[in-house]
DNA sequence: ATATAAACTTGTATTATACAAAAAATACCT
DNA sequence: AGGTATTTTTTGTATAATACAAGTTTATAT
């Protein structure tokens, strides 16, 4: 079933806020265990690539589903990429 | 001494991408105690004003310290309140 | 089709975290 | 400044949360 981007994103502010790794599958409809794969491929992608790089992706992809036509993503990837001088 | 706003910002994303309050107590220089004592009151907030309110505010109170340039954060926040009609 | 990888499930050992109680900062008064 | 209330930090540890293992299903590619 794969979570979506959404559920992703949402996983991550919750995480972020304290939430435990049940409260959050709850919430989500799905399982600890699925959480905590999920944490782990993140963390796994944090240490390679950066924190702000997937930090920052990952809340985008929950964007991208929700929001309406515009390039809202490609504007923010843009916006990201500026901050970092390329 | 009370962790700085750009601190609280790391902690929330280390967080989020799967780190261990341990993990991200060294990266801060504290204690996983007090790494822990942060989240909860995180999640006591978001549980109070809602998840998106403390987890933006977190994140743009980091910034504020930081160099200038509006970052991904407040633009998420900007696109959210347009989403919702204010 | 079938092989390879990614995502999920279940059960549980192990570890990370939450809790308690005290001390130290910090803020807020007059 | 002195008093006191609030917040933050510290230490030790029980226990709840998480990581792991091994198997199954779903997806992707050739």
């Amino acid at each position: 079933m794969a979570l979506t981007p959404n559920q992703i994103a949402e996983l991550l502010k919750l995480r972020a806020l304290g939430w435990s790794q049940s409260e959050i599958a709850e919430r989500l409809n799905t399982s600890q265990q699925v959480i905590g794969y999920q944490l782990k491929k993140l963390k796994e992608q944090s240490k390679k690539k950066g924190t702000d790089e997937v930090f920052n992706a990952a809340l985008i992809g929950g964007l991208a589903g929700a929001a309406a036509g515009i390039g809202i993503v490609a504007l923010l990837e843009l916006l990201k990429d500026s901050k970092n001088g390329k």
